[in-house]
DNA sequence: GCCGTTTTCGGCCCGACTGTTTTCAGTCG
């Protein structure tokens, strides 16, 4: 059975781990870090590239060696490679690894002075006293150390993109008080948009750092001081939440805002460009021996390897600086560019408002259109929809149109797509509608081939339009259903339907790297809310975050078309 | 382990902070 991309991605990280305890090359171990990341961002499977014939040693950092090792992996989900190194390394040294404070160096020591064979037993030689009095240990480490073997279980996860921003905005108002201030923004990859964040990365630009770190490490939710500098400072907060603050002159603005940013696959490759030229680029300018060329805006750090600008959500190194170099960056979707959401309940269903209400709130956002997609009958706990009520909605929804308020409601459900591929209302009923999404609700353990037949079969629908939250993942909390996204993709291609991008914080379904692909074979993506509140509406932000991300440009979304021109797109199915 | 407009060998991004091995290695981002 072939082995799936995540997969494979996760044995290249493994090998570098292990290889890393080992103390071995730091390149090799990068090299097998960046293709780990290459293997992940592909929008085919390994298994398919490898059946029709391409070469994976022209993938970028890819060569021979590295190409058969994953071919390998993907034909039999082995390596040996891989075995040799579990067989000799202790499964502990890669937990201690995870460790913030431990290194490969000085994992071994532990390992090798102490014949540790689980975390539990460094929790008694630090108690005991045994760590402080090893090489490279003392006092400092103990106690480090000990800290975060006892908050190890109760770390935190990577925290969704929309939670992050209730740490991020008052602790930016704390520090907007700190003496000397003046630029102050968020970077990392929170400013890339990435669905979730694992720390808080913020920039400040001062004549001075101390005040600036001062201030911040003085912040009333500030749980633990892990360094702090004179230009910079690390910290925990109560909550678990790890942020970092740099501190530079206003004139390295742009160049500290561009490595602070990331990715840091994405400053490398800049680096190595610049370090072609002769140019040293670092977090305080763009330098040509002592002199600084540039730095003071990050158009100005692109510029000095002639590049464009390249928008921080591109930033991964997966193409985009090539695309910058050959003039063929895509011209990014942004919010304003949508003109209705094609994803919303109300309260006839497990929504919280009226039709009204919802009507409103989309008047208000600046929206031409809303289509209101409630539940339909099978998700009985929602009280879904049956005919009878479906076409009582249906009459509503034309007495709110008939008033002309400014938005227009389209008929619409969020039909169950049973556990055979059928849908769960009669075809007439469905041909009544404006616009028909399916989803899955139910069966998430099918096997990938049943997944995927089932929802092949569902686009086969003659009323199908649109597929919502195409793989069913809630971030951080329920992996995907295992489906064939690339067929999929294919299918709606050839049936003339969409997929959506569910915007919602928690499932942002598909991911940048499925939307990238859609894009490429030339599916439409929708940008829906899944609202059940009237406030959710605002969450089309993170959708188009996450498109963004995909690469997706204005023309590729669905609803950035006015309701002149996605009437005709919609019916295009409806036969 | 990868890669090539100085190179098929000899490089590989760059700097801050910490603790401890009193001059810098380890770790992190």
């Amino acid at each position: 059975m072939p082995t799936h991309n995540p997969d494979i991605a996760q044995a290249l990280d493994d090998v570098a781990d292990l290889l890393e305890l080992q103390n071995a090359n730091p390149f090799r171990v990068r090299a097998y870090r960046n293709a780990s990341r290459v293997i992940r961002g592909l929008g085919t499977e390994v298994s398919v590239m490898l059946q029709r014939g391409d070469d994976l040693a022209e993938l970028p950092g890819i060569g021979d060696d590295l190409a058969e090792k994953i071919a390998t992996l993907a034909k039999s989900g082995h390596l040996p490679l891989l075995d040799r190194l579990r067989k000799d390394i202790p499964a502990v040294a890669t937990e201690l690894l995870k460790l913030p404070g431990l290194g490969p160096k000085r994992v071994r020591v532990l390992c090798e002075e102490l014949d540790l064979h689980n975390v539990e037993q460094l929790h008694r030689a630090l108690l005991d006293g045994r760590v402080r009095a090893l090489p490279s240990f003392g006092a400092a480490s103990e106690t480090k150390l000990l800290h975060a073997v006892e908050a190890r279980s109760k770390a935190p996860a990577r925290l969704k993109l929309a939670l992050a921003e209730g740490y991020v905005e008052p602790l930016l108002d704390w520090l907007r008080g700190a003496a000397g201030i003046d630029q102050l923004i968020v970077a990392g990859s929170y400013r890339r948009c990435r669905e979730t964040v694992g720390d808080i990365d913020i920039l400040a630009t001062a004549p001075k750092g101390e005040p600036v770190v001062a201030r911040f490490t003085a912040y009333e939710e500030v749980g633990r001081v892990m360094a702090a500098g004179s230009t910079r400072a690390t910290v925990a907060l109560k909550s678990g939440l790890q942020v970092d603050l740099r501190v530079v002159l206003p004139e390295s603005y742009g160049a500290a805002l561009h490595y602070f940013t990331g990715s840091k696959a994405h400053n490398i490759a800049i680096r190595r460009i610049g370090q072609k030229r002769g140019l040293k680029i670092n977090e305080y300018g763009v330098f040509r021996g002592q002199k600084r060329i540039a730095g003071r805006t990050e158009k100005e750090v692109y510029g000095a390897v002639d590049l464009p600008y390249i928008e921080p959500e591109l930033r991964e190194n997966r193409g985009e600086i090539e695309a910058a170099a050959a003039g063929t960056l895509p011209h990014l979707i942004e919010l304003a560019d949508l003109r209705g959401d094609l994803h919303a309940h109300t309260n006839a269903t497990d929504g919280h408002e009226t039709l009204a209400e919802m009507a409103e709130a989309a008047r208000a956002l600046g929206l031409e259109y809303l289509a209101i997609t409630d539940h339909s009958r099978h998700l009985a706990m929602t009280h879904g929809l049956d005919p009878r009520r479906l076409m009582r909605q249906g009459e509503a929804i034309d007495r709110i149109n008939a008033e002309k308020s400014g938005i227009t409601l389209l008929k619409g459900i969020e039909v169950d797509i049973l556990e055979d591929g059928a849908l769960d209302l009669p075809d007439e009923v469905l041909g009544h509608l404006d616009f028909v999404t399916g989803a899955v609700h139910s069966q998430f353990g099918l096997s990938r081939a049943k997944q995927t037949e089932r929802i092949l079969r569902a686009l086969e629908h003659p009323h199908f339009t649109v597929l919502a939250h195409p793989t069913g993942r809630l971030i951080e909390e329920r992996e995907p259903y295992d489906v064939d996204m690339p067929r999929i993709i294919r299918a709606a291609k050839e049936r003339g339907c969409f997929l959506e991008l569910n915007a919602h914080p928690d499932r942002l379904d598909l991911t940048d790297i499925h939307c990238r692909l859609a894009k490429e074979e030339g599916v439409l993506l929708s940008i829906g809310t899944d609202s059940h509140r009237a406030q959710d509406l605002a969450n089309l932000r993170f959708g188009v975050a996450q498109a963004r991300r995909g690469w997706l440009e204005k023309n590729d979304v669905l609803n950035t078309r006015s309701l002149k021109a996605l009437r005709p797109l919609l019916a295009r199915t409806m036969r």
